[in-house]
DNA sequence: ACCTGAACACCGTTCAAGT
DNA sequence: ACCTGAACACCGTTCAAGT
């Protein structure tokens, strides 16, 4: 029995059925063998889903626009959060499994890597390029973790449901909500990737004073 | 049988020995109850765990800082989005219970008012006035959602953990890794504040621009 | 060597029966 | 009216026994 059959297996149940659906019995009886065997290639659950979320991280494209040579570090940043959050959004219930394990596969490494190069060439020292990094990171895992729960129910509670007059801010704006949640991630990474654009012209302000 | 009372118990439950200990038999238990006593007000664990999560959130005090006369709507944001963190912060375990059942509470819809209400006063118009609660709101729980997460094991995967040579960027910054999540929280939110701060100076700019 | 049925100690939820 | 024991249909994990 592959270890890649059984993956893919896990894949397809929870894009299928949900991830409360993904159980040792119910992938074993798919696979037409029983549970023990799979605790033959996995040591717990856990590892199984960290396999799954590896898996399908393994299916961003950094080659691609985000490593492009004429991309600016904000758009190879900016491309690299929307390739891992738009593959985990054509997956919506595997994104769900990300609460239960964070990622620590090697494909996970490898964006973590490409993101942390791109801030070093673009003149973060590491100290700050650790910091932008673990924001960006924590950012998007964030923002992805959530699309599996806006994807059953409405995201954040309808204004609708409000009690009528205790809450007048909130039905003045009640026509623009819920905001879909792939525009709230683009347009708030763009506002963190400005912010971060300020704090380099600061610091490359500061080190270009002192030093000559 | 008081509802409070099942509501406290949940929490001291999930306090003590974590969010996945909190099943109907236990807490029925820890009641010198049955499981069906608990079904007589809830209509299921789902059910428990909103009010769980929303006593929880009735810890934060609005009308301290962030609502102080003298404070910019920036600070009136900061103060109320670290607020909700800090709270949450204090209950990692609850923190995780949001992986399970986003807020809906008569708390969660207190925060969303007076942040709506913020930015409005602030200047920004209805349908940006939207956008922006929706990321901050969105921001605030993908965090908290990661506090109980990075409470019991690493939060990211320590680069020590990276085959030797094949990331030398991560290498690079390996000592700076990694960042404590709640301070990670203050430099994201710090970002979009500002990122928010130039959006709604151009706005101003604009509509200042036409009207005259 | 590799696989498996059956068992152990759990779940959420329901309902007839008790007080 | 309010409560409950026992049942139903599930879990993750383990292990002796099979091939």
């Amino acid at each position: 029995m592959p270890l890649e059959r059984i993956v893919d297996a896990a894949i397809s149940l929870v894009d299928e059925q949900g991830a409360e659906a993904l159980s040792m019995r119910s992938l074993a009886k798919r696979l037409d063998s029983g549970t023990a065997t799979l605790y033959r290639h996995f040591g717990s659950r856990a590892q199984l889903v960290d396999h799954v979320v590896d898996a399908v991280l393994g299916g961003i494209d950094l080659d691609g626009g985000a490593a492009a040579p004429s991309a600016t570090w904000q758009q190879s940043c900016a491309t690299a959060a929307h390739a891992m959050f738009d593959t985990l959004a054509r997956h919506p219930n595997v994104a769900t499994l990300l609460t239960e394990r964070i990622p620590v596969g090697s494909n996970a490494m490898r964006q973590r890597e490409f993101m942390i190069n791109t801030l070093l060439a673009a003149g973060f020292d590491p100290a700050l390029a650790a910091r932008a990094y673990a924001t960006l990171a924590r950012y998007v895992l964030g923002f992805a973790i959530q699309i599996g729960a806006s994807a059953g129910a409405e995201s954040l509670p309808s204004p609708a449901d409000a009690p009528p007059g205790r809450h007048p801010a909130t039905a003045a704006v009640a026509a623009y909500l819920p905001v879909p949640l792939a525009s709230e991630f683009g347009f708030g990474l763009d506002l963190i990737l400005e912010g971060l654009t300020g704090l380099l012209a600061r610091t490359a302000d500061r080190s270009g004073r002192q030093a000559p």
